[in-house]
DNA sequence: ATTTTGAAGTTGACAGTGTAAACATCGGTG
DNA sequence: CACCGATGTTTACACTGTCAACTTCAAAAT
């Protein structure tokens, strides 16, 4: 009579609530915007009174924290199923990372917007949850770690890498699903994300520079 | 009698408020955060009726939009400020751009979440106030250029360096003031600045790199 | 098979929010 | 000095998140 936290399967009094409201709130996000979002509004479009969705969280920003999870492991294992089918080359495992990122952004806008709300919004994102402990940044740690053991990158350490790429990465997509880049074709959004990680593997140096 | 967009000088009824709401708005903000501050709440900080706001602004998003503009035009002069000082080399001027932007976020945070909270929240951030709209990013693009055709950078054009160096150091920005960093000390933040920018100039590749 | 029981959902209430309309007030202009 | 419009106040409303009390129903216990 348990109840798994990890529950799909069909279950309880009106179906599997829970799971509804998650996919619902992310609907809404999609829609307007994850501030605009109102409890009451999920709860309505789930077909449920507007108190029962105290059921299942203690909170609405507790329903919203779910959102984020799912969306932390969604974003993890898209990365890492690119990853398995490049096993070996360090260095291309770490393009793959990057560009895996920036599409996950694009991709997904909804999720991302609310995975990295954090300070606005209601959406207070627990810490555990925050770029650096998450199991992303881990990801990118470790591929880091990788290459710079090889000799294949350089800096001061694996970490500071990371963050320099994280920075990167990150504040690129929030330019491409946010300032959307003056709505530039796939194409050159693809050939820009490139040019992007290659500006930091090679650096933007150029021959008259010091 | 006519009220100047931008006024600064005691009139009215009850002394400036336009002004002082501005002031609190931005109080309240560091505090707490961009979304839990409330309308009512600044007014009465500011020792006025809750609808006393509505003489001034339409909307609060109208109130937090003019925190916005006044985060960007303070932004904007301080990292003028700053270029000043080093008029001549042009790469120089180009780090500088880079460090400011970073000190602005460190300096000010409750300025900088505001300005960047665009799809949370409810401050829906005008379009013209968007990153690549910005006057900041047009100085970003000023300065590149420059070193663009001095040959001191290089890349496909200075839009997309400038798009590589903005990233970056937007993506720094957020963690140091929100993922904090894991608390390091004041010095070693600076130094990771410094490393940031080497590894975009320079790039991260290894010795043993392709 | 029937009772029991507690989780899942509902209803109604409350304080707090943003905003609009009607009213009050004060300083400068006629 | 009277007026008038900008500035501020009061009252009101719809909507939000959340809580407490109530209902319902499917499975556990008898």
């Amino acid at each position: 009579m348990e109840k798994s936290k990890t529950d799909d399967t069909t279950t309880y009094h009106h179906g599997n609530l829970r799971r509804r409201l998650i996919e619902v709130a992310l609907e809404m996000i999609e829609e307007s915007s994850a501030a605009e979002v109102t409890l009451r509004g999920i709860a309505k479009r789930a077909g449920v009174s507007h108190a029962a969705p105290y059921r299942h969280f203690p909170d609405k920003e507790a329903l919203l924290a779910s959102v984020v999870r799912e969306g932390m492991s969604i974003m993890l294992s898209e990365i890492n199923v690119r990853l398995e089918r490049v096993k070996g080359d360090a260095l291309t495992r770490f393009g793959i990372c990057g560009l895996a990122y920036i599409d996950f952004a694009m991709h997904h806008p909804a999720y991302f917007r609310v995975m990295f709300a954090s300070p606005t919004q209601g959406v207070v994102v627990p810490d555990s949850l925050k770029p650096q402990s998450s199991p992303v940044f881990q990801l990118f740690l470790e591929v880091i770690s990788e290459c710079w053991e090889q000799g294949i990158l350089q800096g001061e350490s694996p970490y500071s890498i990371a963050i320099s790429a994280w920075s990167i990465v990150h504040g690129f997509s929030l330019l491409a699903i946010d300032g959307h880049l003056y709505g530039l074709d796939a194409g050159s959004l693809g050939a820009m994300k490139r040019g992007l990680l290659h500006s930091l593997y090679s650096g933007i140096r150029g021959e008259n520079g010091p």
